[in-house]
Formats: structure tokens, sequence, C-alpha cells
DNA sequence: TCTGGGGTCCTAGGACCC
DNA sequence: TCTGGGGTCCTAGGACCC
């Protein structure tokens, strides 16, 4: 049997935890920039906000019903989330992190599933104050499922198998996991619309109309497993991309933005011990300002050699864009993609073994390793933070001090109540 | 005025090899 | 007049997820 532990409004609980009087408020959490919704406690969505809704549409709702409103807090929804895992570690051997707030288990042969689903539950709640759901099924989707069908009941804990007719019927076929908006159409233009009409197709059909990944959807529905557990495997890209606080039309400005970005992305694959072997930058205008003329471009190519180091990454990058970049246009967003990841190590290296060579004018012009500058600069940022230290071209964002332009918005903050001494709650 | 960010997997088609 | 067959690797694009 397998289950999935999902929080119940992750990011919205989050805010609740450390803020008890917004029980029973209707609350929503925002997406970078302040700009979509992407969580909503229950009281919001009995309001009728709907997941992905932008902020504008629904400011005369939010003031009319008192609905409180946080700019995203990823530092503290982070820190939660790992809380919880650690707690559910406690009862299971084994145990898939799936997403920032789901997570699936492995309870084969073990007795009394009911009992210690609801345990885990309530000890999960009470230690770090998350709410969380049980699904039970043989698959992994059809524990996703019942975590559907537990959300909506009291004990926050049921079972789905193959052949719960009442948990399939009145499904749509696009609740299912791994069907999307364009399969489920292409489903409903055959006369397939609910869950259990899904399941009952033949597996010929379901091959024809959604390819081999339809098909393991529709076998997992029936009751036989296609996607195992599996173990955390190393990131095979890294993308840190952000839509501009404002328009942007200056090449300097987009440089300095794109600059924080790789940077960013950078100590994410220092982190993990990869070198990227190839770059992409990818540039945006405003894909909802029909008005204004639209330019959309990305340029990508191998990286000299496989690198973990900043500078040559940024450098790459920054004739990535030079090369996109063109001027007339007011940009929206920029992004980095560092692609093909591996261990550090088992790269292939340059002939020159403690050297890193590369071919100019006819010459070999050496490079020394930058390691120990790698080195440095990580340590300033874990002693004095991220603010500490920037390449020169990112430096623009603290100029005469003022914001840069493409900073993000985020207005409605709260505290980082786990991961910074300053904003610990004081009890009185 | 205001519309997120970060991933994975699969497939088709082109380049290239013998 | 007549011009093969089988394979790999890479990339772009499309689908999905949270």
């Amino acid at each position: 049997m397998i289950a999935l532990v999902d929080c119940n409004n992750f990011y919205a609980s989050c805010e609740r935890v450390f803020s008890p009087k917004l029980d029973r408020i209707p609350i929503v959490v925002l997406s970078n920039n302040d700009g979509c919704v992407v969580a909503r406690s229950n009281e919001a969505k009995a309001l009728g906000i709907a997941m992905g809704v932008p902020l504008f549409k629904i400011k005369a709702l939010i003031k009319e019903e008192g609905v409180r409103v946080f700019s995203s807090n990823y530092e503290l929804y982070g820190d939660m989330s790992s809380r919880v895992v650690s707690v559910l570690r406690r009862f299971v051997p084994e145990i898939e992190i799936y997403s920032i707030d789901e997570s699936f288990i492995n309870f084969d042969g073990v007795p009394n599933l009911n009992e210690l689903s609801s345990e885990m539950r309530s000890t999960v709640k009470k230690w770090t104050g998350i709410p969380v759901s049980v699904g039970l099924g043989d698959t992994k989707t059809l524990a996703k499922i019942a975590n559907h069908k537990a959300k909506k009941k009291p004990s926050g804990v049921h079972r789905t198998s193959a052949d719960s007719i009442e948990d399939l019927e009145h499904l749509p076929v696009d609740e299912i996991w791994g069907i999307g908006a364009k399969l489920a159409r292409r489903l409903r233009s055959i006369g397939i619309t609910t869950a259990l009409q899904f399941k009952n197709t033949s597996a010929a059909l379901v091959r024809k109309v959604g390819g081999v990944v339809m098909e393991r959807t529709h076998q997992e529905l029936n009751g036989f497993r296609c996607f195992e557990f599996e173990q955390p495997q190393p990131r095979q890209n890294i993308c840190c991309s952000r839509s501009f606080g404002r328009r942007v039309e200056k090449l300097q400005d987009v440089e300095s933005a794109l600059s924080s970005y790789v940077s960013k992305a950078v100590r994410k694959m220092r982190a993990e011990g990869s070198v990227a072997n190839g770059i992409q930058v990818f540039l945006n205008t405003d894909r909802f300002n029909t008005s204004s003329p639209q330019y959309n471009n990305s340029s990508s190519g191998r990286l000299p050699y496989p690198s973990s180091d900043l500078l040559t990454v940024a450098n790459e990058a920054n004739r990535h864009l030079k090369r996109i970049f063109r001027k007339g246009y007011s940009y929206k967003k920029v992004g980095v993609l560092l692609l093909g990841l591996a261990p550090e190590g088992q790269q292939q290296l340059p002939l020159f073994a403690n050297s890193i060579g590369r071919k100019k004018n006819g010459r070999i012009q050496i490079k020394v390793r930058r390691e120990r500058l790698n080195e440095a600069i990580e340590e300033i940022i874990s002693k004095l933070g991220k603010e500490a230290i920037s390449l020169g071209r990112a430096s623009l964002k603290r100029n005469g001090g003022h914001r840069a332009p493409w900073s993000l918005k985020s207005e409605n903050l709260s505290p980082k109540y786990t991961t910074r001494w300053e904003d610990l709650l004081i009890v009185k």
C-alpha cells in the first residue's frame, strides 16, 4: 500500500501557525512579484477565489470580505516543509519527498494503516502546526485520488482502490494525476469525462489517444504500479528567472538582473556538487500586454568546458544575452538555465590537468582555476548574507540607495519566523 | 497599473556514422 | 535506367506536475 501525505492549503497554513488570530479568516498567499494567488485557506476557497487568479482581479473582493493577503515567504515554507518530513520519517522506513507539501510513503506489508495514518496526522499537527491529509492506494495514482477524498473528511484519512466505483464515477478526468488540460480535452472529445469511464476504456485506445504516458496512468488507475518509489536524483537542469517589478528597456538593467540570477543558479549548482555542460539565456516581453510589440528569444550553447565557476558562467551568460537583446522593446523577464549538470569530478577534463585551457587566436590561454575565489564568495555569503557580495553588473541594485527597476514586488511579506533570530516570535 | 517559477519526461526529426 | 539499411545522439517542442 502507498500513502500520499499532503499538507492542507500549505502556504496558508504556514502563515497561520505563527499568527493564530488568522484562524477562520480567509487568507491567500501570492506568487513572486505579488502576481497571482498560489494558495488559499478554505475560507478563501469558499469565497470563490480561484487558484492562479491575478491579484488585481480580486482587489475589490479582498477589501469587501477582509481577506488577508501574504507575499510568498519561501524561506518559511521550505523550513516548515522539512519539519513536516522529519516528523513523517519517525513513522516510516521509506519516504519519497514529491514536492514542498507532498510525500509518498511505502506502506507495503504494514498493518493497521488507518490507525497509523491517523496517528501520523495528529503528530504532524501537534509538532509542526500543519494540518495534513492521508490518501491510501495500491498505486501512486490511486493514493492521489484518495487524498482528494481525505481532504473532505473529518478524519483526514481515506483509501481508494481500483474498484472504488463511488470514488471514480464523479471524478472529472482532468483531476487524475497525469491528465492535464490538453489530454482531458482529447478524452472528452471521444466521450470520456469521468475517471471511471477512463479506467474502463481499453488500454489500446488509451495508448492511441495519449501515448505511453497516459497508458501508464491508465494502468495505475486499474491497480497496476507503473510509478515506483524514487530516490532523490541529482538535478539535470537548474533554472533561475524572475519577472521584473517594472518593465525594463535598457540592456544594462537586463544585464544586472541576469547577473544576479546567474549567481543564484551557480550557488545552487555548487551546493549540489555539480558542474554545468551548457547554458541557455532567455528574454521575454510582457505576453499580456498585446498592444506593445512582442519579442521572445533564447540563446544556448555549450560552456567552453564543464564548469561551476561563477565568472565563467556569468561571462557566457552575458555573451548569450548580448546575442538576443534588441533595443526598442519593453522587457518583462529574463532567465538563465544551467544545462546538462553532472557530478563534479566525473566531467571530461581539459588536456592540462591543473589548468583550464581555451583556444584564442590560435594560442592556448591558460586560466588558473578559480576555485579559491568561488569558495571565498560562498564564505562571505554564508557569513554576511546574500546582499554582501555580487558581480559588478548586478551592483545597480543598491545604486544611490534606490531599488533596481527589475527588483521584485513583495509588499505583504511575513517574518521568517523559524530561520532568522531577529524574526523570532516573542511570547509575553 | 496589475497576470509566478522551477522542474521532468517523451517524441519527432535532423545530423551523423558505418 | 538504376542510389540501402540500421543505428546513435542531440535538440526543440509539447505535455505534465507542484
